[in-house]
DNA sequence: ATCCTGATTTTTTTT
DNA sequence: AAATCAGGAT
């Protein structure tokens, strides 16, 4: 790089870096590790590393591949590259992993017996067709809910668990039980030309292991891989970055490898990958993400370059020293100690209230006051452990008058007529999803109901024909009345004319499975659609299908606020496929492309930058996130840390979340809890957080002022007071004193409220048991002091 | 096929 | 407290 053209350019990008952060960005080929503490400037270094990789002409922006978590992330990633670059970055790969696999098989999903429309199910559809399999196995949905049957499933996917696999290796009734379902469960997916969340991963892992060609194409392809948020990786995503860069050492979780070790496994391949995380934020363990796969990158890639940024830019000092000594209380992490030099700082602010109104109540003052103060709204974040706590918080804004969001929750696309909507449009390009078609077949009523969908679709199933073309023809489906067979004639129709409108082949006649088989066997998957896809704008397409399906009209007929509501957000939807339209212009704004995007918008993606809004959000949606004042609320245990992470062994992650929490504060952090809150509408009582004994008590103003403050503020420095009343000596009390806890022994047999009779299998440090259930045969970790576990 | 009502459940966290 | 669901009446 002796005389780089954009030798000033290199200078200035490097100018304002620290030592390690140049290292990291400078880095050339081969591993990279980069440990990243919150606050240190990692979104910035993968930026500038993107761009360093294009001014040295290391790379084009075409052979770059960067995954961030969300989708808001990579196009504010984008915008920087871009900024630092001076100019667009078109071709560059820069999205979620989800976004990138989904792009991937769109392309060559014909080599695995999908159509490039396959359809993506959301969770919610997810759930419908497990809760539909699990029916079908005829499992107690009492015992176990769609969601958990779902959630097994959904492990052993991001486990790259197949069918086959998990079924031989089933220990457990409860295991063959889900194995049966799970069986189903991928048969209607397959069926129905659909693909989960967790098939987006492990279609395309399958698609890389059985095709050296594809798999050789993108390693070529992406030169240089880099990760964002690593330590929230699973196991699937893992193996997609090994079959992506190459590995470094051969697969040794997952299944058995050993010596019959396919050629895919063997270390071949280009190991650019960089890798930025940090192991102390690792909150998404509950939907299979590994922390071991950060944990481990140095064993993976022996020879990796390992940087640590520990320098934060970000929060006061205050608040940095609270974060290190909640999270030292965690074991077995990379050590690293944020530093500042920002100063001290404000004190935090903890305050007990009475019940979350007055909780409440409290925070909304405390932003009334910043706000006249001069503060904007758009500084303020107020943070909490579940969704349904943004209520009471919402309510207080909305009488306050002050203007917020809420991130996540009920999201738009969730809406009944969004969703309604997004089904039919689904359906028009996928005539096989089954779930899509349910959906739509009588919404609005047109006198198809559930008697006549379950003939159609066990007709399709039976026959191995799409549902479109069993509805299509309803007088050779067994059992139909002439009523019923009208009103799908009539349906279809209309459904037929739409499809026309898309500019797709017309479907449901003679000649459909060769339709299908024709797409299958077409060979040469490009990057480009076949044909066709030419079709009408996504806009006109859905005000033709709110129209033609008479669902306007339905609604307008209902003449109630709730309706007109439902009218408004159907024609927001037709205003964000209008921009999709003219987004796409140089690329042709399909269909499937629309459903696409649509189906992978995340809840983090929907926050507004717009001033003067106060964002209201879970723990984590804030990840990534900075704001100089943060409220964290709910701190009670049983809330914060959630009752089920406490019985389950989830201690660590919660703590984590809440360091999380904690260091998205850059100057104010607010800290409250509620003596009493109401529970699925019945009152309980919490003690503190466990959390906030373990802040040195000389950073946390526990505030004095105001009526009775003795009575509503407890200290933690005062004491001895026995009711809560009194004060929170129990949160003195509770320091120190949670170390004694009842020992359990090997073998022994225990009873556990919730799950009944069961044998400790194994005794863990920190007084976490293992025990395995007699009821259903699962394993679940507890922790010995605080579950609701005796001996027998 | 549709509507109504009472019972039951829901709350972790999400791509 | 709200939402979904099952069962039964129309």
């Amino acid at each position: 790089m002796a005389a780089n053209p954009h030798a000033e350019h290199l200078q200035e990008l490097l100018e304002d870096l620290n030592e390690p952060q140049r290292e990291a960005v400078t880095h050339g080929e081969g591993p990279l590790l980069i440990l990243a503490g919150a606050g240190s400037g990692k979104t910035r270094v993968l930026a500038h590393r993107i761009a360093f990789l294009i001014y040295t002409d290391q790379a084009q922006a075409g052979e770059i591949l960067a995954i961030t978590f969300t989708n808001k992330a990579a196009s504010e990633m984008r915008e920087r590259v871009e900024r630092l670059l001076g100019h667009a970055t078109r071709g560059m790969w820069l999205m979620t992993f989800h976004s990138a696999c989904a792009r991937i098989l769109r392309a060559e999903a014909v080599r695995l017996g999908y159509t490039r429309q396959f359809t993506i199910y959301d969770q919610a559809d997810s759930r419908r067709l497990a809760k539909r399999s699990a029916d079908a196995v005829g499992v107690d949905p009492k015992r176990y809910t769609p969601a958990a049957v779902l959630n097994q499933i959904s492990a052993a996917k991001n486990k790259l668990i197949d069918v086959d696999d998990y079924r031989r290796q089933a220990a457990s009734p409860f295991e063959e039980m889900i194995g049966e379902v799970y069986d189903i469960y991928q048969r209607d997916l397959v069926r129905m030309n659909a693909m989960d969340f967790d098939d987006l991963l492990f279609r395309t892992v399958n698609l890389l292991e059985l095709f050296e060609e594809a798999r050789e194409r993108y390693r070529v392809t992406f030169r240089h891989v880099l990760v964002d948020e690593y330590q929230d990786t699973n196991h699937a995503q893992y193996r997609l970055l090994q079959l992506l860069a190459g590995g470094g050492a051969p697969p040794k979780r997952g299944r058995e490898a050993g010596d019959g070790e396919p050629a895919y496994a063997r270390p071949v391949g280009h190991r650019n990958l960089a890798v930025v995380g940090d192991d102390a934020q690792s909150i998404y363990g509950f939907r299979g993400a590994d922390i071991e796969n950060i944990l481990r990158f140095q064993d993976d890639f022996p020879d990796a370059r390992v940087v640590k940024l520990e320098q934060n830019y970000r929060s006061t000092e205050t608040i940095l020293q609270a974060a290190n000594s909640v999270i030292a209380n965690n074991r077995g992490q990379i050590g690293k100690k944020l530093w500042s030099e920002l100063g001290q700082g404000e004190q935090i602010q903890m305050r007990a209230l009475q019940d979350e109104h007055a909780e409440a109540r409290y925070v909304v003052g405390e932003i009334q006051r910043l706000v006249d103060e001069g503060a904007s709204r758009a500084e303020i974040a107020v943070l909490y452990r579940t969704n349904a706590m943004s209520r009471v918080i919402e309510d207080a804004l909305v009488r306050s008058e002050i203007a917020y969001q809420v991130i996540g929750g009920t999201k738009f696309y969730e809406r009944a007529e969004i969703k309604d909507a997004i089904a039919y449009l689904t359906l028009l390009a996928n005539p096989y999803d089954v779930v899509s078609f349910t959906r739509v077949a009588n919404s609005p009523r047109r006198g198809i109901g559930a008697t006549t969908l379950a003939r159609v679709t066990a007709h399709a199933a039976a026959m191995d024909i799409s549902v479109w073309e069993a509805a299509a023809r309803p007088q050779e489906v067994p059992g139909l009345g002439s009523a019923a067979v009208k009103a799908l004639g009539r349906f279809m129709a209309s459904m037929a004319e739409l499809r026309a409108m898309t500019g797709a082949e017309p479907f449901g006649g003679e000649g459909e499975d060769e339709a299908r088989v024709a797409q299958l066997t077409a060979d040469a998957p490009g990057d480009e659609p076949q044909r066709g896809g030419q079709g009408v704008p996504i806009a006109e397409l859905l005000e033709a299908v709110l129209a033609q399906s008479g669902y306007i009209e339905a609604l307008e007929a209902e003449r109630s606020i709730e309706a007109q509501g439902r009218i408004e957000n159907l024609e927001q939807l037709v205003e964000v496929g209008r921009e999709f339209d003219e987004a796409e212009q140089d690329a042709e704004p399909t269909l499937e492309r629309f459903l696409q995007e649509v189906a992978l918008v995340a809840d983090a993606d929907t926050r507004s930058d717009d001033e003067g809004l106060v964002t209201l959000m879970t723990l984590h949606n804030a990840k990534g996130l900075e704001y100089p004042t943060v409220f964290i609320t709910g701190l009670e245990d049983g809330v914060f840390p959630h009752s089920r992470a406490i019985d389950e062994g989830g201690l660590e992650e919660e703590r984590r979340l809440f360091y999380v929490g904690v260091t998205r504060a850059m100057r104010k952090l607010y800290l409250t809890y509620a003596r009493r809150r109401a529970v699925f509408g019945a009152q309980s009582y919490g003690m503190p957080s466990r959390f906030l004994t373990e802040i040195p008590g000389d950073l946390l103003d526990e505030g004095t002022e105001g009526f009775g403050a003795g009575a509503f503020t407890p200290s933690l420095a005062r004491g001895g007071e026995t009711a809560w009343s009194a004060g929170a000596g129990q949160v003195k009390a509770a320091r120190g004193e949670r170390a004694a806890s009842a020992s359990f022994r090997l073998g022994e047999d225990v009873v556990h409220a919730a799950f009944g009779d069961g044998v400790v299998t194994g005794v863990e440090p920190d007084g976490v048991i293992v025990v395995r259930f007699a009821g259903d045969g699962s394993e679940r970790k507890l922790m010995a002091e605080y579950a609701p576990v005796t001996k027998r």
